[in-house]
DNA sequence: ATGAAAATAGTACAATTATACTAGTGAGGG
DNA sequence: CCCTCACTAGTATAATTGTACTATTTTCAT
């Protein structure tokens, strides 16, 4: 029976320190080692690559997504388990593609994870309810004719910085202000997001903040 | 030395499981209980009462803050212990007038938890930076003049319900044809709401919601 | 039963956001 | 070299939100 390594980063320390204990106690899982953001992550495995790497996909400084496309550029060995709170299907779809091999929700039991681990560990994949709902609604959208939601997720860093901005509470004029540009063109990046993202007001783009770790 | 009963409420399975790990590995803790909600979570104090309890402040179906209320309401003995994730001095505010006795973050170290539970268990009360920076912030606050947040946190059932429709991304002529209100009537609670959690904008009320566990 | 708080509804106006376009510039990749 | 994309900036208008009030009815607890 071959035994696993595993990595976990997660930003708060509580639940990392737990998911460690929890991991630890796991049969066929022999190290367990954790880090504290997307960075910090890539430097451990930097130095020795573990069989899974467990990420959660709500993280500041590097978050999820950013993460997991470093690992699986350098590392392509690593078999990765996205942990989120939401079953944001936006991102899922996109992390598919980008090569993740399990999703799971931060309310699943101790024993699917367990199973997960081993899964992709062993076969690459994990398929579970939240993957085969995210995949059904993509194709019932695409035939519905919506806006399909895969084009998104690229959303670049300056306007990502306009998001956080955004999320502080300050209007596009502040922003402006803020960062020396136009009124107008803080209000198109402001169009652009929300049209990646697939929002059409202000309650969306925060969401999207929060659930994408972009926002605390 | 005496040991103590632990129980803990959070929505998160994975998290809350590994939470239980974590305090049965602590030395003076002799018995862990958990529930994934606060409704749970007082039918087990019911039926038979532990020395500590540890809530998450944002669940669904009852929220941390409601919780707290039930519990130091119909059994004051039991000591609370409050886990968020954000520093949102708001709330923390107001339930250290409700009586909870203590608050930390989801990214304290485990040992700080240990001490934690050990504190309000045997002195009512434990304190730490983040209630100190609660308690200078409101000091500084009031001398500046500034919005005294304290009147607050009393959103009612009805604002609550507004909230929520308000996060799924609904108008306030929607929320008022899906109620059968007027839309004067549905901007009036929205106002109500803002005041009464001191922000002024969408975005603020849509970090409050998260924040306070009323949505996701 | 009486007062307080919550829920309802209204008016009016200011400020901000949402939609829909066009367009120039600079950086990087094929 | 050319093409694309990010970034910049603009105009114009519609829709929604934010502010500031008044007022009636219901509900609930003392």
């Amino acid at each position: 029976m071959r035994k696993f390594k595993v990595y976990i980063a997660d930003d708060h320390t509580l639940f990392r320190k737990a998911m460690v204990n929890l991991l630890g106690s796991f049969e066929r899982v022999e190290e367990v080692k954790d880090a504290e953001n997307g960075k910090d992550l890539l430097n451990l495995i930097k130095y020795d690559t573990p069989d899974v790497a467990i990420v959660d996909l709500q993280m500041p400084v590097m978050d999820g997504a950013e993460t997991c496309e470093q690992i699986i550029k350098k590392h392509p060995e690593v078999k990765i388990i996205i942990l989120t709170m939401h079953d944001s299907h936006k991102y899922i779809l996109h992390m598919m593609e980008m090569g993740v091999h399990a999703f799971l929700l931060k309310n699943t039991e101790p024993n699917e994870l367990e199973k997960a681990i081993y899964s992709v560990a062993e076969k690459d994949f994990y398929h579970n309810d939240l993957v085969a709902s995210v995949l059904r609604k993509n194709i019932t959208e695409k035939k519905a004719g919506q806006r399909p939601h895969f084009k998104h997720a690229e959303i670049t860093d300056r306007e990502k910085e306009i998001l956080v901005l955004i999320c502080r509470e300050l209007t596009i004029r502040e922003i402006g202000q803020k960062l020396s540009l136009s009124e107008n063109t803080v209000r198109n990046h402001r169009v652009n997001i929300m049209e990646k993202i697939g929002v059409n007001n202000t309650v969306g783009l925060v969401k999207y903040a929060y659930e994408a770790g972009i926002v605390s």
